[in-house]
DNA sequence: CACAAAATGTAACATAGGTTACAAATGCCA
DNA sequence: TGGCATTTGTAACCTATGTTACATTTTGTG
């Protein structure tokens, strides 16, 4: 297989690529194709082969009551998607998982990946590291959404993505829209809390310039 | 040690006493007592140890900014604290950890439990499946939180309290005070949507007893 | 049994955020 | 460069939930 991206793969992390190349043959790994759209699994589906983006980029996804949907998490090459529940006592997928670019997505049935595990020390302890790094991100969420204010969470997203420490201009990537879904809120809601913020003096905003200007106000508004 | 409770611990699930003994020697672990209303552990604090709830029972905690409780979880023995994060990137205990009662925590430090996990095949299936179902509480958390509506959080959490499939009654055990801290909302604010899913039929209340009427008007509000 | 403490029911009012609608600014492409 | 599509700003109004306060019921205890 032409798989040298997997050399990037945190699963794979210090194998060189021939022990990769020579790993996947005897676990019998497969690898599947997905058109930009397509859902790549459900939430509920049985997990019972480890999934690995090889080529694009997918989504996790869930959908709330009104059939608006939550951004979870975009997983790129060459990330796993959902380790953490191939070994679950109840290992369904947690989310829906969407296809964002055409994408090639790489499949090891459990039981060779067990296999995987207990031959190579490395794969282990990447393994080990990886699903509870996972875990660390879903706590990490957790606390993200049970901050209750629009104005908490801007705060708490702007602290973490200053480029550095010490900067304090923010040019954002992503439109509001995508934003407020982010956030799970809604569009008009984010950009008055915004507006909100500005008069109150914490920052300034131009359009997709963000300026920190009270950095210890911020830092009071996420806790 | 007498820690025959540890047979119980899914950690050790599978295995003799004599050898979870065995086990735990080798490991030098160590045997610490917190009173009630200790704290264990505090969120942001490096996570250097394995922690195993020998006796008593733990809860995990998150306080929002008004300095109100948000219950996560409540752990019993012999049940491990934060088992996924000890082999996390970011190693830090995600939550406060509290003691509820008078407890015991077992201690083993991070690289003698690596040790015991590449010589117990059983030990490593186990603490897997223990850190992968972890994943599946948080990502189910998630969801739930996701709930807008506070109606929408008793109708899952009812949905989920019923003993048997079939059955339509709940005795709660909890109080209205403690569901209200575990859903994140105010104890009247419970109340009130109580008595609304009660006029609109979908249940009746009689204090802690509560009779689901209309299952099916219950599963559409958590969707 | 009597009394205090805890739990529950409930009401009035305040507020954050959702919804809808539309205008203004910006970006993109022919 | 002009025009259309996207993004952003903003306002009016609605609703769910929080807040506070107090009455009522239940529970536990001497």
């Amino acid at each position: 297989m032409e798989l040298e991206i997997l050399t990037a793969c945190p699963l794979f992390k210090g194998l060189a690529p021939q022990e990769i190349d020579a790993l996947l043959q005897q676990s019998l790994a497969k690898l599947r194709s997905f058109p930009q759209g397509a859902m790549v699994a459900l939430r509920g589906e049985t997990c019972t082969h480890l999934l690995i983006v090889a080529q694009g980029k997918v989504q996790g996804q869930m959908i709330d009551e009104a059939g608006k949907m939550i951004v979870i998490e975009d997983i790129p090459a060459p990330r796993p998607i959902a380790p953490a529940f191939l070994y679950a006592e109840q290992n369904e997928f947690p989310v829906n998982v969407m296809a964002l670019e055409d994408t090639h997505i790489l499949f090891i049935a459990q039981p060779a990946f067990t296999d995987m595990l207990q031959q190579n020390k490395t794969v282990l302890q990447n393994f080990l590291r990886v699903i509870s790094s996972r875990s660390k991100f879903l706590s990490d969420k957790i606390m993200f959404l049970t901050f209750k204010t629009i104005k908490s969470k801007i705060a708490e997203w702007l602290l973490n993505h200053l480029p550095t420490a010490d900067a304090s201009m923010i040019h954002i990537q992503e439109t509001q829209q995508t934003l407020a879904d982010y956030f799970g809120v809604a569009r008009p809601s984010l950009a008055r809390a915004l507006k909100e913020m500005e008069d109150e003096g914490l920052i300034s905003v131009q359009r997709k310039q963000i300026t920190l200007i009270n950095k210890h106000g911020l830092k009071m508004l996420t806790r």
